[in-house]
DNA sequence: TTGTAGGCGTTATCAA
DNA sequence: TTGATAACGCCTACAA
């Protein structure tokens, strides 16, 4: 592979000239550049990106970290987060945690390792280097949906409590009064959120609060599945059921219809998300549209900002969401 | 940020003796070990992987290159490559396509600029590189699904045309004669063989090689509807469609479900991929495995073949398939 | 067993 | 407008 010396050797300029030309076109003079880029041109020279990111000390890429690929949701945020970083000549590096805050730590020591400049979290964990922080400078670190307990870190997140509450408002004013809920988590913050949204809810609707909460663990179809059946033996009423992703309302509605029971004529089904497939449900699903792609693009142009200004990126972006009425959900008929 | 000379002036030792604690320990006495790694935990060292690249020349990092990530099959691809990547401490990156050659290119470029040591490739384009390279040595480069008319690139790939013809044998062995097909793409080598084995298929039967063949432009949920509409507007006789992917599968199910056929009972329908949703779709789908994460894995390790041996890795693998029976495919009651 | 020193390929400062 | 040169942080002969 050619160098920047075989370069400046052919051209019959010196390195710094042939790097200008490179970096900095409007300082050289026209005809030096002509012989540099027939040189470049000819022995098909490429910057070796290493040796410039050690001598910039700064990579150009970023992490982002993630569970892992399977769900669409995270699929659509890594997508997001590339958009923006092509955008601006970033690359991203995947980081699969697999849930584990050892594999997160591990990814994060890219970034101490200036292999990489920020990192994008999407995890149930957070990452032990922000915990430990000290310094009193934020990191160049964004975590996303999950923010717990954190001080010192730039976040995006959609306003989980409203969301939930939205869902039961939705059902509410089609006249169900006797609501379900099927959780992903019973311990992230996002969930705990949405439970409280739930609640509130029901209470903005003057309803009785009760606890027909079934926590699984965590936001796939089998999920969906489990809790549904658990939801059905429990012999508790209900005409509705607000599920925290649509890969577990798709669960839901699967069970139910094994179950016997029509969706949405017997029960009414909602999810959260609005991921490909949900309008190709059976029935096409109502849902909260949660763009996943949103999150990723606005995470990653807050690590943009970070590197211009540490301390004007330390902040939190709230995204919006969005009721999307398709088929699952229906007017409860009277007399049930 | 703590660098190698740091540790070596508060262990009081050589730069180099700091260098081979970590990379060679058994080289070193256990006494000054002991100080090398106390100095290195007092000012939480890392290695800065930069800078260890560049003097290396060799960057422990691959590339990913896929058009998108909003397919579960090419998000399992990636997947796979990251779970044989992590195994042996190699990053991934991610090179997001859109399909065009000219980002597909790009994003080759940071293997020739020595930011990556090879790439994998799932993409309806083969990189340039590739095709333009006279050098008679393989580029480190793995070819996954698509493979036209290359000399000298590793790939690994299905039999895209047993995949095809067996899943008309196994309409056929169910009595259906008038079996359709929908595909993704007319232009696709992966697209052509299959629809090669789809005729094969009929052969093997003895059955008339009608072309009843719909063309869609991808493999989406979108394509099943649209090609399942075009499909029952043409008037054709069909009592089966066989589809490239699930994806349409679904979207087959969908459109045959709003046109008031019921499936399987009027008109059998078989997927391919094996995606995650297929078990839960109404009903369950039938398809032929073809599993995207062994595709991922197996292209990670020709790749590391392939940075032993150059050649020795210059081969095709050639992944097993398998049909997974479902719900989606019955029996052809006599009369139809 | 340890230390010295050259070099990986750039970029950027400074002087010419 | 251009060139010489010193880093960036690490690894690894080779010498001691």
């Amino acid at each position: 592979m050619a160098n920047i010396k075989d370069i400046a050797e052919l051209a019959g300029v010196s390195i710094a000239t042939v790097s200008r030309t490179l970096r900095e076109p409007h300082k050289v003079k026209p005809a030096t550049s002509k012989k540099v880029n027939e040189a470049i041109e000819k022995l098909s020279y490429k910057t070796n990106l290493v040796a410039s990111s050690l001598r910039k000390q700064k990579a150009d890429a970023v992490i982002v970290a993630v569970p892992d690929l399977h769900n669409s949701f995270v699929a659509g945020l890594v997508q997001g987060v590339e958009n923006v970083a092509r955008e601006n000549g970033i690359k991203v590096m995947l980081g699969v945690t697999e849930g584990k805050q050892e594999l997160l730590d591990r990814h994060y020591e890219m970034v101490a390792g200036k292999q990489a400049d920020g990192m994008i979290v999407l995890d149930v964990n957070t990452p032990s280097a922000i915990i430990n922080n000290t310094s009193g400078k934020p990191l160049p670190i964004v975590l996303t949906c999950e923010y717990e307990a954190i001080l010192l870190c730039p976040r995006v997140r959609f306003d989980n409590i409203e969301v939930a509450a939205e869902a039961v408002s939705y059902l509410v004013s089609l006249d169900h009064k006797n609501v379900a809920y099927i959780s992903g988590s019973r311990t992230l913050r996002m969930s705990r959120d949405r439970q409280s949204g739930f609640r509130l809810g029901l209470r903005r609707a003057g309803l009785t609060v009760n606890e027909n909460i079934i926590a699984g663990g965590d936001y796939r179809i089998e999920t969906g599945v489990e809790a549904t059946q658990a939801l059905i033996e429990s012999g508790e009423k209900f005409t509705a059921i607000v599920c925290e992703s649509d890969e577990i309302a798709l669960g839901a509605i699967h069970t139910l219809a094994e179950a016997g029971l029509q969706v949405p004529e017997d029960i009414s089904v909602l999810g959260m998300d609005n991921i490909r497939f949900a309008q190709y449900g059976n029935p096409p699903l109502t849902t909260i549209a949660l763009k996943s792609s949103q999150v990723g693009e606005q995470a990653m142009r807050l690590l943009l900002d970070y590197y211009l200004d540490a301390e004007a990126a330390n902040r939190e972006i709230i995204l919006p969401h969005q009721l999307i009425e398709r088929k699952s959900t229906a007017q409860l008929l009277s007399g049930k």
